[in-house]
DNA sequence: GGCCTGTCAAGAGCAGCGCTCACTTTTGTG
DNA sequence: CACAAAAGTGAGCGCTGCTCTTGACAGGCC
């Protein structure tokens, strides 16, 4: 059945507190988002706001959940417009576009890949989905890189930490490539959002590089070269 | 001259001030950081808390101060404590005592690597020096290794992103080794923190990985690899 | 001893916050 | 048109950072 005046109201009204929600988070941080300030700019009073939302933290998942699909979304669209046998040129899209949406949404970043904010716990049921779709995007890569056979191993690649846990993942999400292949995605998985997290946090002085996207790009190929990509 | 009673009280209730303040930083996180919390844990008004602290962020410079110096002596201590010829040694040294110290202390780490305190900004001339005891740290190891003659180099090592920059930053800490050296120094940096902001941040899934610990180890070596570290 | 100055604490006050509750107004629909 | 559900109102509680005025007290000087 079509949606009723009633819902579409309430759903732009709800669209439009995340869209506000969205402003805030960028100058007030996630810790001080203020219900009523966003009441206040909607132009209702401070209690009508619960009519939408139930607390604070109901209003943090919603931010959690749009900024991961937001990213998702840009990271999937990027690696689909390359060439599926270019491994590197997808390996570079997704790197590229994580630096790119981090840097444009700083807060929104900041609050999926920051510090967490204290006293929030967010349900892992609604979240957990679209919070790993960068890393499986980056194990797809791999993966489809070893399927072609653009993936070198190294001499010491027989052995892994943690072979129970890679084995699991592997057999969770099909992956057949050996478990050195996962294991070292995941190390370049968290390299990358560490070089991302410096820049956008300002962890490189305000001085010392003066182009951070060439740094950027020069770290991408050494990560890449760390995969073992080829070509 | 000798301290006078009067500074010595004031000196141990800026240090009392400090120690209940690390201790809000666990549960409030910097932003929510109470002064009138503090001020009535120490048994005084609220008011009177200004006595000794001008501003909110004034005590948040004292606490980003105090972490950095803290996180910079462990590293310094682990440091000394290996070989100086055994730079591998050095660098696992240097990379676990990072981990275990943000482990420990996951509210301070995050005030120093996490998500920038929105409305805050460090002073620089005070938060500079003791910010980038890590990173030099670092570069003194892969200098060392140069030296001796156990850093490897790969063939497109002779080219570098920012030649300029790196120069730069090469004469300013009298650094021989090669322009290269430094960019993969800055790049396992960056790559480290990634991968302690991760495991500190909760960014790993609750029941992904059953031994952080060895996950860590693993990736320390793999960097140590891409640093070109031998032995 | 008396006084003066600088330090410290107290407490009231302002504006903002999350959130609740009793209440009124609006609105879609049978 | 009537009526119930939904949306909006405004007072109120206890908390926050921060300011300002007021008063207590100790050390140095005459």
């Amino acid at each position: 059945m079509p949606p009723t005046p009633r819902q579409l109201a309430r759903e732009r009204t709800e669209a439009e507190i995340l869209r506000i929600a969205r402003e805030h988070l960028c100058t007030t941080g996630p810790a001080n988002l203020s219900l009523r300030a966003i009441a206040r700019e909607l132009g209702i009073v401070s209690s009508a706001i619960y009519r939408y939302v139930s607390c604070r933290d109901d209003l943090l998942t919603l931010l959690v959940i749009d900024g991961y699909t937001a990213l998702g979304d840009a990271v999937d669209q990027a690696i689909s417009a390359v060439d599926t046998r270019d491994h590197l040129g997808r390996f570079t899209a997704l790197g590229r576009t994580i630096r790119t949406w981090a840097l444009a949404e700083p807060a929104r970043y900041a609050l999926l890949y920051g510090t967490p904010v204290p006293g929030y716990d967010a349900p892992g049921e609604r979240t957990t989905e679209p919070g790993t779709r960068v890393i499986v995007a980056l194990a797809r890569i791999t993966e489809q890189a070893w399927h072609d056979g653009h993936l070198r191993l190294e001499s010491r690649d027989d052995e892994v930490a943690l072979p129970e846990d890679v084995d699991r993942i592997r057999s969770e999400f099909a992956l057949t490539a050996p478990p050195a292949v996962l294991e070292r995605t995941a190390l370049v998985w968290a390299a990358l959002f560490g070089c991302v997290s410096f820049e956008v946090f300002g962890q490189y002085g305000p001085d010392t590089f003066s182009d951070p996207e060439a740094l950027f790009e020069a770290h991408l190929l050494r990560l890449a070269g760390l995969l073992g990509l080829t070509r």
